[in-house]
Formats: structure tokens, sequence, C-alpha cells
DNA sequence: TAGAAATATTTGCCAAAAATAAATTTTTAC
DNA sequence: GTAAAAATTTATTTTTGGCAAATATTTCTA
């Protein structure tokens, strides 16, 4: 079938890209002083957003006294602030610093960079097929993480 | 500009679709009892696959002595075998027993049952494209990887 | 409105996992 | 016979992660 052999194909792809991401992220937590859970809750944030940390610690799925480690070796290292949110003094407002934008940013910006560059690969008549069997793929795997949880 | 956007928007998507491995990758070794790393390094082994230390260490980019521990580890919960090599006896030859081969066999099918599911969406006139489109995404990944090492 | 319950974060403590470096053993190769 | 290679052992450090208790604040309620 034909199916079969093209299924065990893009299996393998989507394999061996995963293990080049996970290599990719060891390396550019590395080139910037970062642990890799300080990289991984660094890429949460958008550039504008502030953040509390239950809300990380949930979207991480870590404790939040877990969380509470990270930010302060990511508010030591000064890509982050810490702030008391004026209107529920539980809370602390996490948001980017200066510097911690300017990562984000360049992190963001290589990000697409590459995916400009394979989608000048592809007929552009092409590119909302593959947006769209991506977005199957995504779909797929959160549906079988929510079956298994 | 078109191609800036739907870059953007695919950048997402492989960015949401590497968390969500990774949690399944998270999941998957728990459930079975290994620890992150030995669960990668099972996934290393093709079925009939015969290893040496040396190799897996440098596929994994992880020392001699760490890999130790975690074939280690693999042994113990009987996942594989280690054996002297006879005509090289300083290298172990490593090795699937029937229970890691079935564990191999067993992922790389719901692997690829995903992956057949998501095609089954997919117009098969198109199917061509997707695996054209994520070998390039491979490529350029790798080249970037290279790049920065 | 005083006191109880709930919420968010932090802190101290601890354990497992991950990783490296240096020393050691066995084997090979020149 | 000595140097190099492969795997392992030993010792040590860093990273990751959770739990329970403590603290501060807010919300609920009697």
């Amino acid at each position: 079938m034909e199916t079969n052999s093209t299924a065990s194909r893009l299996a393998n792809l989507t394999f061996s890209l995963l293990a080049n991401c996970q290599e990719k992220e060891v390396h550019l937590a590395e080139l910037h002083g970062l642990t890799q859970a300080e990289f991984r809750c660094l890429r949460l944030f958008g550039t504008d957003e502030s953040l509390n940390n239950k809300t990380i610690a949930e979207r991480m799925n870590l404790s939040p006294s877990r969380l509470t480690r990270i930010i302060d070796g990511l508010v030591k290292k000064r890509y982050i602030r810490r702030e008391i949110d004026s209107s529920d003094r539980r809370n602390m407002k996490v948001n980017l610093s200066a510097k911690g934008k300017s990562l984000v940013q360049q992190l963001n910006k290589a990000y697409v960079d590459i995916h400009e560059e394979i989608l000048m690969d592809i007929d552009p008549s092409q590119h909302e097929q593959l947006i769209i069997a991506m977005t199957h793929l995504l779909e797929a795997l959160e549906k079988w993480l929510e079956k298994t949880e």
C-alpha cells in the first residue's frame, strides 16, 4: 500500500527533525549560558507578554516551586524581571528585560528565517497544503497526548 | 509579503510540534520505566543493529562514560544485551534483547500509525510534496546545526 | 467586620537524573 | 615492549524536579 510506505518515510523525517531540534536547543541554551529549563521557559514569552509563576508552571507542566527556581536563574542572568502585580499582590508579574526581549526576538527571527528559506524551495501554490498537513500532524499528536494522559 | 507570514505560521507550527513531541517522549519513557536518556538511547537502535559504546556516545553527543551508565540501566532493565566483540575485545557490541526489539517495534509502529492517519486526511496527490517540504526543513536544520557547531 | 478558607509564591530539604573528568583495566598494534 | 584505543569505574558537580511548611494576600462567610 502506498500510504504505508509514505507514512513511514514521513515518520522517519519527523523523527530526525525532532532529534535535530533537540540538539539545536541544547546548543543554543549553552551558547547563551542558560540551562535547558531556563531556555525553554524563556521561549514561552512573547516579547510583550507578562506572565505569572503559576501560568508558566502550568504551561511547562512543572510545579510552581520548581518554576520559582527557574525564574530565579533567569532573573539572576538578567533575562527577565519580577514585579509584584499591583492588582493582586499575591501574584508576581514576570516579563522580559531588554536583554531578554532582544534574545527572544533574535531566536524567533532565526526560526522564521529558516522556515522562509524552506518555503522558497517550495511552489507557493503548495504552501497552504503544507501548513494544513503540519496542522494535522500537530492535532494528531495533541489528541494522542490527551488520550494517554 | 505572503512568504513571511506563512513562514511565521509554519515556524509556530514546528515549535508547537517540538514541544508536544518532547512531552510525548517524557510520557512514553515513564510508561516503560525508563529515564529519558535511556529512552532516547533505545530509540537509536534499528531492530537488528549492533552498536558499540563509542558510536552511540557520538550519536547522542555524550561522553563514553555517561553512555556506560545509560547502557547499564538498559541492561539491568533487560532491554539490551552487552557482548564482547570477538574481533576486537576492547569493543562492546550492544544490541536489543527480545524485549527491546518488541518495544522498539511497537514504538515505531505507533509512530508510523500516527503519520498514516495524518496522510489519510490529505489528498494523495499532495503526499510527495509534503515529503519534499519536510525533507527541506530537515536539511535546513542540519545545515544550520553544522554552521553553529 | 473578624476570622476562616483559598490562592500564589517562596523556602528548605531532598532525591533522582545527567554529565564530566580523571584514573584504571584490557586489548590491540606497531 | 610500549603507546594508543575502548570501555569502565570512581569521584564529583550540575541540573532537574517535587513535597511540605511558611508567608503574604485576597476572598468568602457567619
